[in-house]
DNA sequence: AGAACATATTGACAAATATCTATGTATGGT
DNA sequence: ACCATACATAGATATTTGTCAATATGTTCT
């Protein structure tokens, strides 16, 4: 259903990058609005090529997109692809098959 | 309501446990329903061991729920933490800040 | 009691990962 | 031309992780 019509998002992989906390306080803090890698870099106690590491991870799965200008790079949340993950997360079930206490 | 055991959720853990190919597809698995190991393990190439630990990960994490039942342990979703999980997910935004070709 | 089954634990190990330092590549300002 | 800034890449390393074989624990049945 997401997984081969689509843009092929890897779930795992998406969640693999979002499964650090340096990476998650990034999409935290993009989900906030466009940012660019030095504004990000302030809020961490992380060298730069540290970030540049995590910030590839999270563009190579998908989940933040670069615009590049100038000497900056502005990162934000990629639409297409947070929606996609939000339809799978949101797609789960606990209830199925009975036996749940929740209604 | 529910604050009685409602305990702080660590997003970043629960995503490092679906991180995992072979957990994202255990977790997929119990979205159907409730499953016992030994059926689980069915699905799987790994040894039981390992199966043992990746749910170890996943029932640490808050995720999933065990109910043993003489020899068998079923595991499900865990309706809380799952809920929780979902509306953190479901909190994330692309479209903040402006410039966002999304609608 | 003994056997068969379901699951957990331990110890080992190769692969992946997060981090750093050092260096490279652009870009913009003086 | 020079220098500072923003970011990427390369190499090194300590830690984490996924996996297995071996073993242990607990349950059910005969």
């Amino acid at each position: 259903m997401w997984g081969d019509t689509m843009n092929e998002i890897d779930i795992a992989l998406i969640c693999k990058a979002i499964g650090d906390t340096n990476r998650l306080q990034i999409i935290k803090m993009l989900s906030e609005g466009e940012k660019c890698g030095c504004k990000l870099l302030e809020q961490f106690e992380i060298t730069q090529p540290t970030l540049s590491h995590h910030m590839r991870i999270l563009t190579d799965c998908g989940l933040v997109a670069v615009r590049k200008e100038g000497k900056w790079s502005h990162y934000s949340l990629s639409c297409d692809t947070l929606a996609a993950f939000k339809a799978f997360i949101a797609s789960l079930e606990c209830c199925k098959g009975g036996g749940c206490a929740c209604k």
